[in-house]
DNA sequence: TTTTTAGTTGACTCACTAGTCATTTTACCT
DNA sequence: AGGTAAAATGACTAGTGAGTCAACTAAAAA
């Protein structure tokens, strides 16, 4: 079951080196040391590879921002560039992999990867619509079609660069200075100087229905556990400390080599408190299986 | 003759639609309506057809906006403004070529496409500075990269929406609405607020020096007559005549299908001024051959 | 009318790649 | 050691697509 990650990984860097239709089964073969044979008895074809490499990398990117986002203890707007600046961290980590994504070209070879891009897409714009609500107020819901695009569109940009120059930039400044920058345009916006470009009816190819069946399963029901740990936590008299271990949690899951150990022990001190056993255990089980 | 833009045009379609790898010979041989055979003696290899797209279409879009920039007379901001409006209207214009640029996938597969988008793209960034440093004056030079840079995504973003939204959206609008935005972040970064991301040296790959050898020379004569023909106009007098029926020849070169005679008629008005007559039949040589 | 020339055709070659499967190798158990 | 199950292999199939070329066609020239 290791061989599979190999695979996985000497897959993405070719394909985010040269492109997916550059890249033949054979060559992803050689650069693991196995057989194209043997390729086959992991992944029933290309298309499952690549089904799988999204599956596989996508919901560790994403899902880091989308835990920073329930500690509601930050200001918005702090939390805003929190988010921003541990996406970015994320594409350091999982560079071939944003490179690959950013291409892009494997989307238009299958229906089910464009089902899933749609998705990934439709869930980056709901996050950021509740951000960008959260942080400037119900005020500027007549413009958020025109701030949620802005702030995809830099937020990608700045993404290419991270990738080119990872040196150089760093993302905690990076995040804040989005969110500046957003936050210039939003009050733009507000003061009513400047009239919105767009609106449901254009972007609603953008707003994808949740419910719909479709992939990362798995990563939802992580996300879900999550989200009801925080939620009992806020419900908690002295919520302050258990925010901490759940932060503390959540940032040990964020390192390349989480230590197993400091989880367990994390998750025993949430266990102590009965009124989040069944939360802390569900979350447990879901980010250490065995 | 008329078979080669024949075949350039169903290419482009194509391309545009599928993809450039997704796009066989055949088909578009057999869109063209003629046998895959003609079409190698139209072009050498699939890579010449492609290349020969890139230098067809991308001097029809670059151009409108290169012209409008010579006209001085316009204030600074609002001549920005325009040269967007125009691109804009470019890119509603030739929308297959533009769907196929943005694609991207085609410029991987060749050296010599790539030298040309970093070229194209070298173009686009000499432009923006231009234009960043005549309207916010030589004061934002420390933070241009962070400006052009944002420029050039909030741009291309702006651009994919036009492409799918052409009934709603619209280039003079956008192009107000995208320098007004681009001001509020000059005047973020004038006021001192904020501080720079990118510096020269991360940049280095988008500073293109000129003067390489390599495509778009028809180009490039064309802009050079424009340009000497505007600075003649600016040494002379009563310019403000010149300058208008010089705008009306650009306005009426970005017709669809301009009018020879009215062209014709306009360099005739610009060849009565002795001064002028040299530069005005050197750019009515490039733009009415024959 | 016959000859020459230019343009057009589509069957063919060659290279490449996704995916299969009979055979071999390895690892494990008795 | 011998036997068996699981895993790995690479030659093979079938399909595709870029590019070629001998044969054909149409039109211009003689």
């Amino acid at each position: 079951m290791d061989k599979r990650n190999a695979i996985l990984e000497s897959a993405v860097e070719l394909f985010g080196a040269h492109g997916y239709n550059q890249t033949s089964m054979q060559q992803i073969a050689e650069s693991v040391g196995i057989s194209k044979g043997s390729l086959y008895s992991y992944f029933q074809s290309k298309e499952d590879l690549i089904i799988s490499i999204y599956e596989h990398y996508q919901q560790l990117v994403f899902e880091r921002a989308f835990v920073v986002g329930l500690d509601g203890n930050l200001p918005p707007m702090e939390r805003f560039a929190k988010q921003f600046q541990v996406q970015f961290e994320g594409i350091l980590e999982y560079k071939s992999y944003m490179k690959m994504h950013m291409r892009g070209e494997s989307t238009k070879n299958s229906e089910k990867l464009a089902a899933m891009e749609h998705r990934m897409r439709g869930r980056l714009f709901s996050w950021l619509e509740q951000n960008l609500l959260d942080v400037y107020g119900k005020e500027i819901r007549p413009y958020k079609w025109d701030l949620m695009w802005m702030t995809q569109s830099i937020y990608a940009s700045y993404m290419m660069l991270l990738i080119s120059h990872d040196d150089t930039l760093n993302p905690s400044r990076l995040g804040a200075h989005l969110v500046r920058q957003i936050t210039l345009l939003a009050n733009d916006f507000l003061c009513g100087e400047s009239s919105p470009q767009l609106n449901d009816d254009m972007m609603k190819s953008f707003s994808v229905s949740m419910d719909k069946e479709g992939a990362f399963i798995s990563f939802e029901k992580r996300e879900k556990a999550w989200e009801s740990l925080y939620g009992k936590i806020k419900g908690i008299d002295d919520s302050r400390d258990y925010v901490n271990i759940a932060n503390r949690i959540s940032e040990e899951c964020r390192e390349s080599e989480p230590d197993k150990l400091i989880l367990k022990g994390l998750f025993r001190l949430l266990k102590d408190k009965e009124e989040l056993r069944i939360e802390a255990e569900e979350l447990e089980r879901q980010l250490l299986p065995e």
